[in-house]
DNA sequence: GCAATTATGGACTATATAGTCCATAATTGC
DNA sequence: GCAATTATGGACTATATAGTCCATAATTGC
């Protein structure tokens, strides 16, 4: 060993990617990074190679630290209507409410990044498809349980709401209206199917 | 009168927006659009004032430019829900297809577009009002002729779509897959509601 | 054809940008 | 405490960037 870091490497990618995040890749410069994060150029390049490396690690990071807010909330034993719905809220409060007006981080990447980035395109494409994967997951637990009709699509109709969401997300940077997202949310739920059954078949 | 103009400033436009649709804002050098419009820097500024300028006008493009083709589409004579099923295939062969994978421009605007800009962000907004009340008018065309239920929120409905095909076109970019936006599609379809009523409804 | 006017090409400017480099600082093992 | 090693600050570099400027070209009306 030799001279030890000053900082610490996580809280430094967090920051990075609150700045990626609310300026996206392009529109965030190196001295920007630096003033973020309180890292020198040195530091910043010898701890992560580039700007662009930094990027691809705080996809990385951002996919990491949403994952498990979304599981947790998916993972209340309420009605799998009922837990969408406080998904789709938490989105909205977010929208509504903050100066986190700043959309999903994925959604952002995706709209930005050029075509032939493979490497990115990839990365974006995985951190959907986990979210994805979650949601699948949830539907089919909620199936299982009788709460979705027995010919329910589950694959098809986690694709749709991860892609309704990010809908949902992008348009809501625009158009922050509560009552337009909350339309817009209802009309996703519908999709779930003819709910509720009786309470008795839910509780099981 | 003096020296006329030696370019088309529609055709200029047309390009501009091309460039800029294709890699984005920040990621569009002047000398990216020079080439592309073929113009100097000179007849540029001359003509347009500044890049955002141009980027401003080049939004107003879009919207100009797309709403013809989404009202010709829903303007055919077919139910409600064949018509939005060859507008989803629309964008879906546009995305699984082409080279043209850069998305719908204002979405790619929301995107990249940081919170503080005002006039970008309300242009935006209201290129998707645009499309939003050109949905609604065919969904309350629709629902006069039967085919929504009478308590059919047709606002809500618009809203949905509209953030839906957004969410659609985005997950695109990174997943062009036709399975999965198929899948996408006719989960969205469902929220027309149950239909279909007997042809004989339909002809009128 | 000449004055007035606008368009064009392209050199030029000031600044921002991603990334490099090096002298020095802070550690470790011995 | 000294050699070896890694971290840090910040000056520096080469280039790209948005925008300006000016000499000249192409029109018009008269």
């Amino acid at each position: 060993m030799a001279r030890p870091r000053e900082f610490d490497v996580d809280t430094a990618l967090e920051r990075a990617l609150d700045v990626l995040w609310s300026k996206g890749y392009e529109a965030t410069s190196l001295d920007d990074l630096c003033a973020a994060t309180d890292l020198s150029r040195s530091s910043l390049y010898a701890t992560f190679g580039s700007k662009r490396k930094l990027f691809l690690r705080s996809v990385e990071r951002y996919v990491e630290r949403r994952t498990p807010n979304i599981v947790a909330i998916l993972a209340q034993p309420l009605p799998i209507r009922e837990t969408f719905a406080a998904l789709l809220q938490e989105f909205i409060g977010q929208i509504v409410a903050g100066p986190g007006r700043r959309g999903c981080f994925l959604g952002n990447c995706a709209a930005e990044l050029p075509r032939g980035d493979r490497a990115a395109l990839a990365q974006v494409r995985q951190g959907l498809e986990c979210t994805q994967a979650i949601f699948r997951n949830a539907l089919a637990r909620a199936k299982a349980r009788g709460e979705l009709q027995s010919d329910a699509d589950v694959t098809a109709l986690a694709r749709f709401l991860t892609t309704a969401i990010q809908g949902l997300r992008l348009v809501g940077k625009v158009n922050p209206n509560r009552a337009a997202l909350n339309d817009v949310a209802k009309t996703i739920l519908q999709c779930l199917g003819q709910q509720p059954l009786p309470r008795a078949v839910r509780q099981h």
